[in-house]
DNA sequence: TCTTGACTCTCCCGTTACTGGAGGTTGTAT
DNA sequence: ATACAACCTCCAGTAACGGGAGAGTCAAGA
């Protein structure tokens, strides 16, 4: 019977984690002093305290060390929990991995530019979303006003407000100055019939890739092309056509505004 | 001016984060009502929120978060801050790969014996320690009492007296039967002068592999053999002789006492 | 036998980046 | 006027301990 200093200095397992792992049921000591509360461990405890740092070193969480330790269980449990250990430790070294590239990638950014005057790109979901829209071919990328203008006013007519802030998408794959593919949009709660060129649906929610751009509209390709050259610098595929959210849209719908606030989104997924 | 939720909503960052920040200072908002304590958000602070969350995303704690925005820093303090971020990162990986090392080596193991009746193998740091010791090679590995008989006379003579439990060291490389190179220690405290065999000299701290064995030494080949298995499956390299550690020495002297515990250490270094 | 100093005890707080909940106030729509 | 959503503050909990306060215990030397 020893006590617990001298069983720290032969395990070197601090005296405050021999206390914790007492308190937990990891643990305990072989006696207990019921006067002094003086913990006493034997030798032959030695094997059960190694054991559990190895389950720790594993990266076991003490809960289900516990469990391994006192439960019987078939190796085939045991197998499946080492399994599902390795992937979760898989899992964490490919996040790891991420966070990396995205480190490496503002080194070298900063390598040329050096500073960090960059335009912040950030990964978030997006939930599904039931909107109204017209989707035309349109002159020019800035000449949206017409299906803007047929859209709310249907709206109005009916009564039904948007529950969001309206964004536009745009389904060419690559940029072009003129007969742009764009689909006006309104997010809706209410039922709504549809009308003419007023179409209904609900987008499915999905993983977009974001960057706020704030100023007039003439310089919103500079944000366009920050999320793009992101994805690829970090490892993402877009799957989808661009959004153009307009947070904040330009007082009377004026295009030059500069304290309009815009995001710009790209529906991505992990390579 | 909006409201937190609409805020939250827009950048798809939580409520209670939001309120978290402001108390951290990382994101105040624009503006507080005095009397109701709404906090009003503008959409110019959302570069700011999307920066925090890219940098959160790289993995730097708030903390440094709110030193990157608020404190002019050069480009090259900047760069300083990532290139310590990416070592941690690389650090970090590094850890967990030797966490899947680990549980892989023990899944092949569960593998061929289908049970987890594992001798564990830890690793830990062993302090600097001053010894008196009398190292001789000796004709069997069993035969060491006159050495110890030798060394602890000499001791209870000069009325010092060990500050831990005593070990062997095995200097040999390979396994031995006979003429084996043994040196017997005791660690002290005290001032001793070195006389005939017995040598006094502090060895140097190491990182040592351990394991736990219980019962008579006949077996305790068990417990080096697994030793030697782990450190290669988990890419360490042995650095110095083997301690055999007597933490509970079998009843006078006896090797067969079955409640004898003794540790095996073997120094190692990380290949 | 007494005292000193090392050892041990319990209890509480702090760590990180939040989440959940209780209980109370405010804003908006009907 | 009333419902109900949105908002507020404060408290507790998370994992695995480490630090420290304040008090009791043990072994050795004077």
């Amino acid at each position: 019977m020893i006590r617990i200093g001298q069983f720290s200095r032969i395990s070197q397992v601090s005296i405050k984690t021999l206390r914790f792992y007492d308190e937990q049921g990891l643990l305990h000591p072989a006696s207990v002093d019921d006067f002094t509360g003086y913990r006493y461990y034997t030798f032959e405890q030695l094997p059960r305290l190694y054991r559990i740092l190895a389950l720790k070193e594993m990266g076991f969480p003490l809960q289900q060390i516990g469990q391994l330790l006192d439960e019987e269980l078939s190796p085939e449990q045991l197998r499946g929990m080492l399994k599902a250990r390795r992937a979760e430790i898989q899992a964490k070294v490919q996040e790891e991995m991420e966070r990396l590239a995205r480190v490496e990638a503002r080194l070298s950014q900063i390598e040329q530019e050096s500073s960090m005057n960059t335009i912040e790109v950030v990964i978030k979901k997006v939930e599904p979303l039931k909107v109204a829209s017209i989707r035309d071919t349109i002159p020019a990328y800035s000449q949206q006003g017409a299906l803007w203008n047929e859209l709310e006013g249907y709206l109005a007519m009916q009564r039904v407000r948007p529950t969001g802030p309206c964004f536009t998408m745009y389904y060419d794959e690559e940029y072009k100055e003129r007969d742009v593919d764009a689909e006006v949009c309104e997010p809706i709660e209410a039922d709504l019939a549809e009308f003419r060129n007023v179409k209904v649906r609900t987008l499915p929610g999905v993983e977009v890739a974001a960057a706020i751009h704030r100023g007039a509209y003439t310089t919103l390709g500079k944000a366009v092309e920050a999320v793009i050259r992101w994805t690829e610098a970090n490892g993402y595929r877009i799957t989808g056509p661009e959004r153009e959210v307009y947070i904040r849209p330009g007082r009377n719908g004026s295009q030059a505004d500069p304290e309009t606030v815009t995001e710009i989104q790209f529906p991505v997924e992990k390579k």
